[in-house]
DNA sequence: TCTGGGGTCCTGCCGCAC
DNA sequence: TCTGGTGCGGCAGGACCC
């Protein structure tokens, strides 16, 4: 339980279907209608859901559900390439908005951020709703909000009423709202872990509270043993991160129909190492270690790694690189997925 | 038949230096 | 000179996040 007196006051805010919503804001005509957005916005192509329209949610349609089974559930839905761009320029008004009420906002990713309202004097829930307002106003989206003593339950929280909810969590909220929830509910439980739990006959985050500290890190390891003993309770004391530095940066794609020509698959490797190297020298950063990432047919994934004597964004020092890496792959199949990524950044 | 792209962090293993 | 512990960087793979 964390002391009283350093209660802290999270927000989490999480946009609402962010993509579908800013689509059917800039073309009303798609307002009410099954939409999903993902790849090229062709369903007959390769590809995933990245977000779908409530209404086309109503038809199993979610998020990394390939485009082509969207589509066989939906066959009327519209389907609209993902344009990163116009998403990034209304996330930017939002996060703009949410730092006018606390200069202590972590960004989590284009559509969610945590907000740090401990030291402010009014209550959480009259700011909270006048964000929802604010936005509602500037951008005509909808949000919805969690507010909690910490990141994780905060995030719980907005995950509860969706979407244009407004939750509030607190302490002694633990066993009767958070203890019945499905572990997929906590941050960093993902299939795997889920699947490893039922096994142990662990279905809820009360019944992992259940487990000693001792059981899981035997279970899962040091780290994310003591992260799930933590979780289970609703502790979580990690800061707000309001700035960070990239750790790598990374260009890859996936072959419309999967390859087995050596120059196609060079050539397109060339063009993801110049990409590479161009958004290194755009943002200013250089890189010590070369990675290639190679996704056979089967879905096997293998990677190779060279680190250099020096960093490095120069084009053509990759591209040696890359090549190297690329000659210690055995091409027996076909390639599906090819990428390169850059590692060691450090400011130029 | 399907299964994107851009990231982070962790684990296990290896070779190497001390 | 041999052996072993330890710490560390590099590498490969995997889980997870949006």
């Amino acid at each position: 339980m964390e002391n009283p007196d350093s209660m802290r006051r999270i927000l989490h805010i999480d946009m609402d279907a962010f993509f579908a919503a800013v689509e059917q804001r800039r073309n009303p005509e798609l307002t009410g209608k099954p939409l999903v957005i993902g790849g090229s916005g062709d369903p007959t192509k390769r590809g995933v859901v990245s977000t779908a329209s409530y209404e086309a949610r109503k038809f199993g349609i979610h998020s990394a559900m390939p485009l082509k089974t969207a589509h066989k559930l939906c066959p009327h839905a519209v389907f609209l390439p993902v344009d990163y761009e116009e998403y990034a320029r209304v996330s930017r008004r939002i996060k703009g908005i949410l730092r006018e009420f606390s200069p202590i906002m972590e960004d989590v990713g284009i559509d969610e951020a945590f907000l740090d309202l401990s030291q402010r004097d009014r209550p959480a829930e009259e700011i909270a709703r006048e964000i929802k307002t604010k936005i509602k106003q500037e951008t005509g989206l909808t949000c919805s909000i969690g507010i909690a003593p910490n990141k994780l339950l905060a995030k719980i929280a907005s995950d509860m009423q969706k979407p244009d909810g407004l939750t509030i969590i607190t302490e002694g909220d633990r066993e009767d709202r958070i203890w019945p929830l499905a572990v997929r509910k906590l941050w960093g439980v993902g299939p795997k872990t889920e699947a490893y739990l039922k096994e142990m006959g662990i279905g809820t985050i009360g019944e992992l509270a259940s487990l000693s500290r001792e059981r899981l890190i035997e279970e899962f390891g040091e780290s994310h043993g003591r992260y799930l003993y933590e979780a289970s309770r609703g502790i979580d004391e990690s800061p707000l991160v309001t700035h960070w530095e990239p750790k790598s940066t990374s260009r890859e794609t996936t072959f419309e129909r999967d390859v087995g020509n050596w120059q196609i698959i060079a050539k397109a490797l060339a063009g993801l190492t110049r990409d590479v190297a161009n958004d290194m020298k755009q943002s200013g950063y250089k890189g010590r270690t070369v990675t290639v990432k190679v996704r056979f047919s089967d879905f096997e994934t293998h990677t190779r790694a060279k680190t250099l004597e020096a960093s490095t964004n120069a084009v053509n020092e990759i591209r040696t690189a890359v090549f190297d890496c690329l000659k210690r792959f055995e091409m027996k199949k076909k390639v599906r997925l090819i990428g390169v990524k850059m590692g060691g950044l450090e400011k130029v």
